[in-house]
DNA sequence: GGCCAGGTGTAAA
DNA sequence: TTTACACATGGC
C-alpha cells in the first residue's frame, strides 16, 4: 500500500486549510482565500495557535479586506497581530501583499497569472514556503508544500538530510506523486500530523515500505 | 528559564 | 554560494 494511504489509514483526514472541517463541503469564496494567504504569512515560523488569535482580531476589525489591510496604519495593524510574534514584519508583510495584489485587481485576477509562483516570490515577505502555501491552499495549484516537518519527516525516512534544499525535496514529490491538489493538501498535513506523534503507536507503520530506513520508531 | 514554532530578508565572508 | 543573524510572542 502506498504510504499516504497506510498514513490516511492510521490518521485520517486532517482537514487542513482553508477552513477546518468545512474544506470538502464548498468551493472556496474569496475571503476564504484572503484569510489563507494572510494566515500563510502570519504563520511564518510561528504555531498555528499563535495566528489564531491574530485572525481572530483581524475579523474582529473587520480587516479581512484587501483595501484595508493596504490603508490601515501599519502600527495599528502590528498592535492588533502582536500575538503572532514578528508582529512589525508582518504588518508590513500584509499591507505589502495585499496593496500588490490590488495592483492586479482581486486575488482571482492574480491567481490567473501565468508565472504565479515567481510573482509571488518578487513579493517582498514572501518565501518558498509561504509562496507554494497560497499557491496550494487557496489558489488550489497543485503545489507540493516543504515546511520543518516535511523535511525532518524525510529525512527520518532516509530520503534526505534534514538541511536538504527546499526545491530539490520539492522536486521530489513531484516526481513522485500525482498532481493533484487535494492530495498534496492531505499529505502535507498528514506529514505535519505524524511528525508530532511517536510512530511506534501507529499501527500500520510496522509495515510501512520504508520502515527499514525509518529511525522513527525508536 | 530555555527551547521551539507550518520562514524571510539582509549582510558579510 | 554559503553562513550568520535579526525579527518576537506564547506554550510547554
Amino acid at each position: 500500500m502506498h504510504i499516504f494511504n497506510k498514513l490516511l489509514n492510521a490518521f485520517g483526514p486532517q482537514n487542513w486549510w482553508p477552513i477546518k472541517g468545512e474544506y470538502r463541503q464548498r468551493k472556496l469564496s474569496e475571503a476564504d482565500r484572503l484569510e489563507v494567504c494572510i494566515g500563510a504569512i502570519l504563520t511564518q515560523n510561528t504555531s498555528w495557535k499563535n495566528v489564531e488569535q491574530a485572525l481572530d482580531n483581524l475579523h474582529k476589525y473587520d480587516l479581512m479586506d484587501l483595501k484595508k489591510l493596504a490603508s490601515i496604519d501599519e502600527k495599528k495593524l502590528a498592535n492588533l497581530i502582536r500575538c503572532s510574534g514578528y508582529y512589525r514584519q508582518k504588518a508590513k508583510k500584509l499591507k505589502i501583499f495585499a496593496q500588490c495584489i490590488l495592483e492586479s485587481g482581486s486575488l482571482k485576477d492574480f491567481f490567473e497569472k501565468k508565472n504565479l509562483r515567481d510573482e509571488l516570490l518578487s513579493v517582498w515577505g514572501i518565501g518558498p514556503e509561504t509562496a507554494d502555501s497560497i499557491m496550494l491552499y487557496a489558489a488550489e495549484k497543485p503545489i507540493f508544500v516543504i515546511d520543518a516537518y516535511t523535511k525532518r519527516i524525510m529525512s527520518r525516512f532516509g530520503v534526505c538530510k534534514s538541511d536538504v534544499d527546499y526545491h530539490v525535496l520539492q522536486g521530489y514529490f513531484h516526481k513522485k506523486l500525482e498532481k493533484n491538489h487535494k492530495l498534496f493538501n492531505e499529505y502535507h498535513a498528514l506529514f505535519v500530523e505524524i511528525a508530532k506523534r511517536n510512530c511506534k503507536k501507529v499501527p500500520e507503520c510496522q509495515t510501512c515500505p520504508l520502515k527499514k530506513d525509518c529511525d522513527f520508531a525508536t
